[in-house]
DNA sequence: CCGCCAATATTTGTATGATAATTTCCCTGT
DNA sequence: ACAGGGAAATTATCATACAAATATTGGCGG
């Protein structure tokens, strides 16, 4: 009985509704986010890593075209799987960026993504300033009005989310859209953040209608300075944190 | 004899060094850049795009496994795959960006993709002159010599194509890195769009060495309007260029 | 001793067929 | 009319075999 394959390496329960070769994905993926697979290393092979997990090739093949897909490593016969370096990976995917927001505090992480908004959106809204559709600008209003109609800080969040997707949609280019998967993480870090202390100063609201009216009066330069001014509200939010406890729980 | 498959479908000839399955990525993908396969349609089942190309299910299934990490697609068992809203995809991957280049004409993409880089390559830009390290400042410096160095136009592309990525670099902010891709593809769409004619004007050089110049120094907004500067300068050649003639070969 | 070439071994790539899991859809019973 | 259950379609996973690519190794000749 030669190659009995020892079926008792990881008693894998898997959660329900979750997919094998995403688990797989995740799991080889948060390994390379942290470090544990630095790049230039050479990974197990195939049938190594679907011994350690206990599933098989195939399985574990998809999940390797998923992570080839992000930019995180590519596979060559007679080789094997290689991690690539830090700039070919896609920072602006989903799971990339989850998988390295797993790695990091929490404060490092917002502060680069402010830097990125601070970059980014002033522009974005100078451009929605000029190019935005009436759609477009009754999309805006309607998230202000879900922002003004949220009871608890949480429900504060989903609207909060739709008004900067909708200011990013708004200026008409889709190569900017990427960039909305950050905003989507900026602010649901924030929550878990600032969970403890009075969740955003009740400006907010001022502050995004603001943007709005700038937006829909096609005043680029206003647009862009009420965002940078939304922009270092939320800075002061992440200033005023303790900077302890900045780990997640 | 009920189900006999068709074998006679599509007399794929493979491409020497193309894998498989890359290939019915990339035919797939591009049915769905282009609108053949328009978001929310439900795609062909697996057997049915084997049947098609004349592959296998394996080499379908890895197929709609990358496009699946591309965000164009999602598959649920029962139901199939189905085309993704254009939010979900993501123009920052090397491939989606090209398929979409294959759709647009290269006139449109470059003003697209001008008017991003004009939101992010000035803040970018002084982000490096506020955080560059020494070997940045280097890498920067031997990119304009080798532009300097050129002898012809398409021997420029290259050392102007590291520059950008090396300013990019020096910002210091990985979630910037992604956005590279852009300038690759603007560079050397650049380069054919104004094949016919002189390539680039003989101020480019000065132009970034300006650039280089206020980042050495420590000045972000010098830096900033550096860098405004030059890409006012491709927006002239763009818009110089002559209207017609801008399909591709 | 050195360089070239061919055999080889290792790993991914593709094919095939079978079974499991998931979820829509319809149908039946009340 | 509605709830619940079963059937069907599709993806998900498994197992196995073979093909293709390529780094390594060893031999051969100069």
């Amino acid at each position: 009985m030669p190659n009995r394959r020892a079926k008792l390496v990881s008693k894998r329960v898997r959660r329900a509704g979750s997919r094998l070769h995403l688990e797989l994905a995740r799991s080889i993926g948060e390994g390379i986010l942290n470090g544990t697979y630095a790049p230039g290393t050479l990974l197990p092979n195939e049938a190594e890593w679907g011994a350690m997990f206990g599933a098989s090739r195939t399985a574990v093949r998809e999940a390797i075209k998923t992570l080839n897909g992000k930019g995180l490593l590519v596979s060559r016969p007679k080789i094997g799987s290689r991690v690539e370096p830090r700039e070919r990976w896609n920072f602006l995917d989903r799971d990339v960026l989850a998988w390295h927001c797993a790695t990091l505090d929490r404060r490092s992480l917002l502060l680069s993504i402010q830097e990125v908004r601070r970059v980014l959106e002033p522009g974005a809204a100078a451009l929605a300033a000029r190019k935005r559709s009436e759609p477009q600008l009754r999309r805006l209003e309607a998230a202000i009005q879900a922002m003004g109609n949220a009871t608890s800080p949480e429900a504060m969040v989903a609207p909060d989310v739709e008004f900067h997707l909708a200011l990013l949609a708004a200026a008409n280019n889709e190569l900017l859209i990427p960039f909305g998967i950050i905003i989507e993480q900026a602010l649901e870090q924030m929550f878990h953040f600032t969970s403890r202390q009075h969740p955003r100063p009740l400006s907010v609201v001022p502050l995004h209608q603001s943007v709005v009216d700038a937006v829909k009066r096609a005043d680029p330069p206003a647009a862009a300075a009420a965002v940078t001014a939304l922009l270092e509200d939320t800075d002061a939010v992440i200033a005023a944190a303790p900077p302890i406890m900045t780990r997640r729980p």
